[in-house]
DNA sequence: CAGCGTGATTGACGCACGTCATGGCGCCAA
DNA sequence: TTGGCGCCATGACGTGCGTCAATCACGCTG
């Protein structure tokens, strides 16, 4: 029933995708829960969390129109948003790795305006929005957290602005392979050698270049030796060669 | 004492920069406050708010570096907001006109990471966060409030990421033109013409342009009739034609 | 195994916008 | 008044990236 086609085996014998994990025991906690929450609070914030069957590449997590009921935090696996400009184009709005909090921008309708959806087999954390609101007055630490991811969620937004309004192609992807590194170094993965769970069209409609710009700088980034590629395994060879470019 | 150098005469006799007005008299209410507040309520939220002196033309409400502890209200006037990045560029992130509420991005962190400026003489509500957040758990719908807030920040950055990305240098000018030409109308003043209370290179900074595009991009809208533009002074000519640009 | 489709790469070419430089206008101080 | 400065406009020129097109590698299915 689990289904691990995309799965890198684990050394411990159990399925990163398993949904049936509370945060207590969850390896991802110190990354989605405020570090203040007392034992006992963890338990009420888990009794309104819930944890479905494990998503599979392709599909939704929810999309454009839907009714707003919930905000998302990833176990395993990617996630992407993105949301449609009225002409039907796509603008891809962020990728979510495990332990990271996504469909806040749906908290400002009743209806979701962009969509989510798997870039690989994952497994999501589902938090109802009302339960939240109602859990956050009586934890106050927990209202706190959630007003400070959302800060955060905004300097990210900010930061790519100006990452595509100022900076060249090779900045804009050095900037996003740095990105992806550290935060799969803050899951304990290498920093160094890593699978990209999106296409490198995705990668060009989040960073406001075309397919080819980004195929091209790949290239490049190779023959610098600042890279290995190969489809979307990746090796930083020049870690800070590419923090260099990356402004960081 | 109260400047009004910059400020077009108001028909009421009231200086549109008077700082001693409450929530519950401010003409913006509508705007920056929720509309389920009972009368006491917003007492009770009028008396954690603290309204200082107005700010006149290039003063700082903050500054990058500074602790954070408050987030803003606009009550007259207008302000950006701008980050530098590490290599001191500046990187012009949102202009706030009255009703609007900004500072949100400090919160993720103890200390401002952004600097925010007058644009012109700008009288500002300061929202202490901490009694904020305190306030926030006796009046659920004030919390609710200040999410709804957030997160329509996160969209509409995620809105100028897709407008950089995606758009010609016509098709963002007009995008901003008609965003204050609407932001405009909701406060009641006219959405044809109005005074940008921010410089060439403010508009190319933010937008992601250089100031000479701008420029000519002022230019070639003036030529094709869409505006006059005489200075700051705006006058849309063709407001659907604009639209039509901008993708509204 | 052939045949197809999807994603990625690479090359040739053009254009929108950046860069650099010049000049005008309004404001302020001396 | 004169000079200096900030802001804006406009022209000439160069280039980084988009566009178009061809090819390749691959996984899937019949």
């Amino acid at each position: 029933m689990e289904p691990r086609k995309t799965v890198p085996v684990v050394t411990d014998n159990s399925c990163p995708h398993r949904h049936n994990v509370n945060c207590g025991d969850c390896r991802m906690k110190a990354l989605c829960l405020p570090l203040a929450l007392e034992l006992d609070e963890v338990e009420q914030l888990d009794r309104i969390i819930q944890r479905g069957r494990p998503y599979q590449r392709d599909e939704h997590i929810y999309r454009a129109g839907d009714a707003f009921h919930a905000v998302y935090a990833v176990r395993s696996g990617a996630i992407k948003t993105f949301a449609m400009t009225d002409q039907g184009v796509e603008q891809v709005t962020g990728f979510y790795l495990p332990g990271e909090i996504f469909g806040m921008d749906g908290i400002a309708h009743t209806h979701h305006i962009s969509s989510a959806l798997a870039l690989e087999t994952a497994a999501v954390c589902e938090i109802p929005f009302t339960r939240l609101e109602d859990l956050s007055i009586a934890l106050p630490s927990l209202q706190r957290h959630f007003f400070q991811l959302m800060s955060r969620e905004i300097i990210n937004d900010q930061r790519l602005v100006a990452l595509i309004g100022k900076n060249s192609a090779d900045e804009r992807l050095a900037t996003l392979l740095i990105s992806i590194s550290t935060r799969n170094a803050k899951r304990n993965l290498s920093e160094q050698r890593f699978r990209l769970p999106m296409s490198r069209a995705d990668i060009g409609n989040y960073l406001g270049l075309t397919v080819e710009t980004v195929s091209r700088v790949f290239s490049r980034f190779q023959k610098q030796r600042l890279l290995k590629v190969d489809k979307k395994e990746i090796e930083i060879l020049d870690l800070s060669g590419l923090q260099e470019l990356a402004n960081v």
